[in-house]
DNA sequence: TAGCTGTGTGTCATTTACACACTTTCAAAG
DNA sequence: CTTTGAAAGTGTGTAAATGACACACAGCTA
């Protein structure tokens, strides 16, 4: 008999997890915050993932993602959006993710399907640095990520080229800045995520042209440069736009 | 201790199922092909849904949805994109759809997560009405369907606005016509597909300056009208576009 | 007060999007 | 064999969006 047919609340599904590609900016570079087997002292190799876990019976996969982003950063209401489905057979069998599998999962042999998951968080609102995660868990540029555990590459990728997609048909990108931010923030942004240059003025006209910042009578302080404009993301107006059926940034 | 623990290859997993939304084009409508539960007799009421079934241990999720279009229509190699994973615990919990499933699975009370799948196919290589699914399947007017089994009208949903998205990025849409076809059959399918109207002379000129197509010695034959060129897919043409970075039709 | 750094701004040429109407070709019916 | 109906095919003018491009200034620091 199968767990699963239980129908008991708080029973872990052996088979389904969920993975959380989590995005953040330092207004310089797109971060991706990644766990760490902590096994290096015993293996010598440092092994890196996407956090994730299996799913409860009784939650949806939304919730799972949601709860596995509060375990580890202790934020709620992120943005996520779900990237797919990864089930390939042999997605845990790299031999050097063996002994983490281990230490992670009651039943390390069960194949496991993963429902990805991407979400973009305000990076200063979270500091693993400064969290219980401190050891286990860090924000890496994207560039300098290269070989994950698992099928973690696999995953990212996937969730890197739907954030860019998707930043072109709509402007989730502010779930990445603070509340306040400048234009050439934004800016940067939106070079990071692209991984491409993007025209100064021409970007400044078609953001303003959109109607979805609302400037603040507040300049940045304390800057060795001339103080910049604050802007906010206007809700309001997006919701106006979206719903008149707009679909295209044009980045 | 769990099935799919046993690591068999020939064995199902009770979690996981993939369900395919096909959808096929007969000149005039989009249409999907669903099946019926059969039960309509005994029950009094016909529940119709997409095709499914759960995923045999040893094949990917791409595999398995794979096999069920091969065991439902015959047809190997169709255009097959994943939509996304679907797992509201309650997804299969409508009392209406309480009977199908018990005689659809040997543990009609398992939480099952469905990954979806969306595909495309030549809705004159497979006529329904001719085959051993005469009973059980049969093409659907996409705007005659009204509920559906189980969570599938948001299946159902979802593969179709993400058909939507993906026409005006990737010409797929040939997937749906015969080899030969007319622009304006391709001008049809296009509107069906995104439910409105689109100007006949911008969509020949838009879609014949991609160069994607090749036209042909030959015109329809029969027709009580001015017969129209025939014009065939070019897939060297749409391969070096694409490898150069096209990424908008902008229908 | 000199020097540095990043801010903020406008124009023009090109491309693209869009709206729009009439002639041609064929089959079928009479 | 003539008429009719039905869809194919075709071009142009206008408006809007895009992309390329450079410099003056504000504010800080030393």
């Amino acid at each position: 008999m199968n767990s699963v047919n239980k129908n008991k609340a708080l029973e872990l599904n052996p088979n389904v997890s969920v993975d959380c590609v989590i995005f953040g900016f330092d207004f310089d570079q797109l971060h991706c915050l990644l766990i760490d087997s902590g096994l290096s002292k015993t293996t010598g190799r440092s092994r890196l993932a996407v956090p994730g876990d299996l799913i409860y019976d009784n939650e949806t996969l939304d919730e799972a993602a949601n709860r596995v982003l509060k375990e580890l950063t202790g934020i709620d209401n992120i943005y996520l959006e779900q990237v797919g489905a990864f089930g390939d057979p042999n997605r845990m069998g790299k031999e050097s993710d063996k002994e983490w599998l281990k230490s992670l999962r009651s039943e390390p042999d069960a194949r496991v399907i993963t429902v990805a998951y991407f979400s973009l968080v305000k990076m200063h609102d979270f500091n693993p640095e400064a969290s219980s995660f401190a050891e286990s868990a860090g924000w890496a540029p994207i560039k300098e990520i290269d070989e994950l555990a698992f099928d973690h590459s696999q995953i990212l990728e996937c969730a890197l080229s739907q954030l860019k997609r998707k930043i072109k048909i709509q402007p989730i990108g502010f779930n990445l800045l603070p509340q306040k931010f400048t234009l050439s923030q934004l800016h940067k942004l939106y070079e990071s995520i692209l991984n491409k240059p993007l025209d100064k003025r021409n970007f400044r006209r078609k953001i303003l042209n959109l109607q979805i910042l609302t400037p603040l009578n507040e300049k940045q302080v304390g800057v060795p440069h001339k103080p910049s404009q604050l802007f906010e993301f206007n809700e309001e107006n997006y919701q106006k736009l979206s719903s008149e059926g707009f679909d295209n940034f044009g980045f």
